[in-house]
DNA sequence: CGCTGATCTTGTCAATGGCAAGATCAGCCC
DNA sequence: GGGCTGATCTTGCCATTGACAAGATCAGCG
């Protein structure tokens, strides 16, 4: 291998987020991380400085893919929650470092950036809901990260097979259907078992 | 200090928990603990065996104090909720290790039993909702359980010194205010700004 | 060609988790 | 009382890890 990697830095992240949904964010190693891509064990701190700025580094490029995900969705508001759960179930290791400031630099100014931009989106995309008082949009952003982190916990025992999508639009039907009145009506098909 | 503690495993646990809160789940160190404890660093292992035995068994006291606050709180399925936010807060510390399995020993007795009490406590009082498919007790959970991850993460932005509980209450009212016709309407003050 | 900064390596240290062997203690039976 | 037994805790040790320091390699540029 060529003395210089070339792209060291989104390898390390991508390893980094490889490594968790393999490993779990416990076991994360900066040494495992090393060997997996193939350079010294010190390399990785050229980059981050050390492993909370490795995790810094994760928390910031998810919360940029994430805002760019919430985009793409559109204005309606149960496409985005559903996007929203799509987001943190496929990208499990990105998601878990997201929410956990104690692995952070909470000040590290890409981070902070990156949490503004998806904030916003959020943010707007509740604007786009009748009766837009902030307690609504808390309520859905509650519901869809709380579906979320609980399906990646392996806390929802569902029949074998049930793709996280359909959940999500049942479940954010309960919520959107009676306020946004998307869908109208209740469940279709109870998915939840 | 005499040569048997006494009550070093409950000690620990304690200790562990309020580490986490203090320092974060990440700075979690066994040596750490037996230090603060005043015992040897060889100590922890006799209880728990490892590291992964000391979370498992703060998961499991975790689940089982849930269950009981969960009893306490009633019937009323908005109280249920709003029980379950003010655990997840006041108790950070096992709250946070309760949901991460990559942390636990799935197989442990102890733990699968407090889960499934949990569980069952949870679901009973889902049960005392109208129109009770499990798609509601799966969003009304949803709910609770992402307000509380969201708050104790710190990324809910709110007027300094509002408590959990009024705003617990105001978002789980938006989806058992319809459902339920607990309150019967909009959040009173609107609490989130 | 030689300088400069970025990138990566080698070497090292303290701290950690885990294991093995032994010390101390409480309870119990005779 | 005396000794056995198991539970509890300690000391000693090792491999791994994160972090740091110093040096090697390389690309770009004058």
């Amino acid at each position: 291998m060529a003395y210089h990697h070339g792209r060291l830095r989104e390898s390390l992240i991508d390893a980094a987020v490889t490594a968790i949904e393999q490993e779990g964010l416990a076991r994360l190693s900066l040494r495992d991380l090393a060997r997996r891509v193939g350079v010294s064990h010190a390399a990785p701190a050229h980059h981050f400085g050390d492993r909370e700025g490795l995790l810094t580094a994760i928390a910031a490029d998810g919360f940029e893919r994430l805002a760019s995900v919430l985009e793409e969705a559109g204005d309606d508001f149960l496409e985005v929650g559903v996007a929203y759960v799509r987001f943190a179930t496929s990208e499990r290791g990105r998601f878990e470092v997201m929410f956990r400031p104690d692995l952070h630099r909470r000040d590290d100014p890409g981070l902070t950036a990156a949490m503004d931009r998806a904030g916003d989106v959020l943010r707007s995309g509740a604007a786009a809901e009748p009766g837009d008082d902030r307690t609504n949009g808390l309520a859905a952003w509650s519901l869809v990260h709380g579906l979320a982190t609980l399906w990646n916990a392996g806390a929802i025992s569902i029949d074998e097979g049930t793709e996280v999508e359909v959940v999500a639009r049942a479940v954010a039907g309960v919520l959107f259907g009676r306020t946004a009145g998307a869908t109208g009506g209740a469940s279709p098909a109870d998915p939840v078992r």
